[in-house]
DNA sequence: CGAAATTGAATTGTGCACAATGTTTAATGG
DNA sequence: CCATTAAACATTGTGCACAATTCAATTTCG
């Protein structure tokens, strides 16, 4: 891979592989998560909230940009049509009236029962080794803490 | 990663990995391309463009779509926005009215000076050594072939 | 305290992705 | 040969992503 000729080339892309891949495994997800009539990256973000409020803790919205690395023109709209969907609802803060906080409804808890089964489905869909893919996460996140210099979380 | 807990944890996830290293690697691709004002998709179209004719073959939409699995959705604005500034014409092929082939004027052929350094501009903004990407890259194919049973390049 | 800077969301505009549908052209099968 | 089917691209509509700007609320600081 020395000359730009090489450098060039689709196939040696890693990052064509990324962009690829990516959009490979989220087709994969769209026929589960329709079950739900959520996207991908509202997926997401019940993930987040499912997981926080478990916790015992307030979400808001600057928290789920940081979660997923989204700005709020990407999630204002977003969270809207949850909201819209009686997912969850969005409220000004009383102590900071910039902060705008998200909770869930009961609508929104019921819909992680239906969520419950979604990764081991995927997995099966996938005929790649589980192992395979916990070795591929740890690369990816390897990636991702050098490009925006995070700590990694524990695993 | 046994429980329904467990399994919607964000952090398991190998695919939040995959979506969040894209979005992370197109950013840092962003400022680059800046330059040479294309976008993503459209620095990806004309990799295609000039490995494609250098090989002295005529590349159709549909072929571009194979190779980048985007479909005539997303790639006839993209290309009417590439032929609109002069970077390429798309032709209705006298042999099948039915098919565009795409030829890349001189400016499209000029383009590729200036896009012959981002690969290793690219590689020393990543502090990821080329081992690791190449690693990573190919297991990435390997998802990409599992999910879409296609033949696995050279490499 | 009051001006300036900072923060948290919302808004606007552009460009993908992709489902669904439509249109034209070509191939196919009686 | 003609009807049917399939192929290649275009169009429409929805929902991200993200840059850029705006706006209100809060902090910071002179």
């Amino acid at each position: 891979m020395a000359t730009p000729e090489e450098a060039l080339s689709l196939d040696n892309q890693v990052c064509f592989a990324l962009y690829a891949a990516n959009r490979a495994v989220t087709a994969r997800y769209r026929p589960l998560l329709a079950d739900l009539e959520l996207t991908y990256p509202q997926y997401l973000t019940m993930l987040v909230l499912w997981e926080q409020e478990q916790a015992g803790g307030v979400t808001r919205v600057s928290d789920l940009g940081r979660r997923l690395r989204l700005d709020s023109g990407t999630l204002t709209p977003l969270l809207k049509r949850l909201a819209d969907r009686g997912l969850l609802e969005r409220r000004r803060s009383a102590l900071d009236e910039r902060v705008v906080t998200l909770t869930l409804t009961e609508a929104g808890w019921a819909l992680r029962e239906k969520a419950g089964s979604i990764p081991e489905r995927l997995l099966c869909g996938i005929g790649v080794e589980p192992e395979r893919l916990k070795a591929l996460r740890r690369e990816l996140k390897a990636v991702l803490t050098a490009l925006e210099g995070e700590a990694v979380p524990s695993d």
